[in-house]
RNA sequence: GCCCACGUAGCUCAGUGGUAGAGCACUUCCUUGGUAAGGAAGAGGUCCCCGGUUCAAGUCCGGGCGUGGGCUCCA
């Protein structure tokens, strides 16, 4: 005898068990036709799954976020259907929703060109035209492994095995001939899947590890309607016109050429603009008490074997050799920074140090990596390292964070995520230190109200670190600046201070980067 | 590094085995008081590089380099 609360309060009462879609029914036939899902005590669910006792529920439609999102996750069903019709001998991966559409994984022998997207959006019409109802089946995880064992779908079967409790009883979503695997909820008819474009192929491996098979991504895009799937479009092309390659064309700021990959010629309007950034950031230093300094551009191999990189990042980094001599272009400032700091006896009283640098990096990045000026084998970075007490870190990191978001709401960027990246595997240090630098990283983050996704086992080798992403005007998101945590650098190249207790202790560094 | 696409005039790009092209920009001249003005003439190319196939390669094949869209990576 489910009693049903509707979002506005009133309640209806029905006889035996019901479905979302017969609630929708049951207030009117404008609401059923535009049922997509339901949400049940918070809860999305398919429009045809039973609800069987008293709930909360929200009827889910085109206007709805989860709506939209649901369109786009069946539309991506709609196009392995159309995949697999066009090659059946296609094995489907993994088909989600990302931010802007929706994505689907293949393995597919026969290479996918613009042509087959045209083809492909061609059948997804037809398809979606006809309308058909979606039919979910909940298996057996026996039912679900045969099903796709019969159809030859290794992916699935993998999921299966590998993702997926014996005990669970997975959704399977019936396209007419063609059956996939989903938790849900979709579309209960094709009729809400008419709006989409698909945008572009490219290579990801499977299960995102670069040690697996390279399948063939194609990514799309859905929207309830045709006005919704245009404006976006239109957003799209205004977008590439403010690609910053573009620009730095058009007003002659910069260019780049083969002989010198990743690396920036800058050009005189260019180039002014970049003082006027270093000018700023000048003044933000001077605000924020940091003493700016500069170091050699490169070092003697041996000094980047002491601090760990050589051991991690040799393959990064770019060298040269004079008189039987290796030395090594920097591609960090930390080293040189950590030698200013040594010269001489430090106190607790000249702690924290604050030391920032417009520091010149190189880094050999693998070339696929590299993107305009966005991701390049020679930058400029303005980093920063506070040398402080283990007391100290905690505000320190603290007037990091606020530094980071005074310099990013100068130029605009509102939209920040963060991540806080905790202890990895390899790492050095005691668990004390790591559960002591966490817990500074976190309630640093807290004490601001800052909400931040937490991506265990993350972090650097030597300690935790918080990443703030921005995203251009593409929606592509970026790693711009880090704040980071770090107990064993200055351990390693024999850092001290003396302290009140007159004993000699190694200072906590804090590695921060703002802009790149 | 991996998958796919691309590399032709300063810029944007066309050119599917047979004498290298267009628009914009540039130079000179003419016309014109009107917001990207019109006309005439001109200059400008290692068709990314190396090799192969062919009577003949910008075009087909192989290798390399670079760029773009992603994936992986990102101290």
């Amino acid at each position: 005898m489910p009693l049903i609360t509707l979002p506005d309060g009133s309640q209806r009462s029905f006889d035996s068990t019901v479905t979302t879609l017969e609630v929708a029914e049951d207030i009117g036939p404008g609401l059923a036709q535009a049922c997509i899902a339901g949400r049940v005590d918070g809860v999305r669910v398919d429009a045809c799954d039973p609800i069987d006792q008293d709930a909360n529920l929200e009827i889910i439609t085109a206007r709805d976020d989860d709506g939209l999102e649901i369109i786009r996750h069946s539309s991506a069903h709609l196009l392995a259907h159309a995949i697999k019709q066009l090659w059946p001998e296609a094995k489907m991966a993994i088909g989600p929703t990302i931010e802007s559409g929706f994505y689907y994984d293949v393995d597919l022998e026969h290479r996918i060109d613009e042509e087959d997207l045209t083809k492909l959006e061609k059948r997804m019409k037809e398809l979606a035209k006809t309308k058909y109802k979606v039919v979910k089946k909940v298996v057996s995880w026996q039912e679900a492994r045969d099903v796709f064992e019969a159809r030859g779908e290794t992916y699935k079967m993998a999921i299966l095995d590998e993702n997926v409790d014996r005990a669970d009883r997975p959704g399977l979503y019936h396209h007419e001939e063609y059956i996939d695997m989903c938790r849900g909820p979709h579309v209960p008819s094709m009729r809400f899947t008419q709006y989409f474009k698909l945008l572009s192929i490219a290579g990801a491996y499977w299960r995102g590890s670069s040690d697996n098979k390279m399948l063939q991504r194609i990514y799309g895009t859905a929207f309830p309607d045709k006005k919704q799937l245009k404006a976006h479009l239109r957003k799209l092309e205004e977008a590439a016109k403010r690609d910053h390659r573009r620009i730095g064309k058009q007003q002659d700021l910069f260019h780049m050429q083969e002989e010198a990959p990743g690396m920036v010629f800058w050009h005189h309007g260019g180039w002014v603009i970049f003082r006027e950034l270093e000018a700023f950031v000048r003044v933000k230093l001077d605000e924020y008490e940091y003493q700016e300094v500069k170091g050699p551009l490169m070092m003697d191999r041996s000094l980047w074997e002491r601090s760990g990189h050589w051991d991690k990042f040799k393959e990064n980094m770019f060298t040269t050799e004079s008189e039987n001599r290796e030395y090594a272009i920097k591609p960090m400032n930390c080293p040189g920074h950590v030698q200013i700091y040594n010269q001489g006896l430090k106190s607790y009283r000249d702690l924290p140090l604050r030391m920032a640098e417009f520091g010149c990096c190189h880094r050999n990045e693998p070339s696929g990596a590299l993107h305009g000026i966005m991701r390049v084998r020679g930058f400029t970075q303005d980093d920063a390292h506070v040398f402080c007490t283990p007391e100290q870190v905690q505000d320190e990191v603290g007037a990091c964070i606020q530094m980071v978001y005074d310099i990013y709401a100068t130029f605009g960027f509102t939209d920040i995520a963060v991540k806080l990246s905790t202890r990895p595997e390899k790492r050095v240090g005691t668990d004390a230190m790591w559960d002591a630098a966490e817990a500074a990283l976190t309630e640093a983050l807290n004490a601001r109200d800052i909400a931040f996704d937490l991506q265990e086992g993350e972090g650097a080798f030597y300690g935790p670190k918080i990443e703030f992403i921005l995203r251009d005007c593409l929606d592509r998101i970026w790693q711009c600046g880090t704040v980071q945590l770090d107990f064993a650098l200055p351990e390693r190249l024999g850092s001290q201070y003396v302290g009140e207790d007159n004993e000699k202790h190694v200072p906590v560094m804090i590695h921060r980067a703002i802009l790149g």
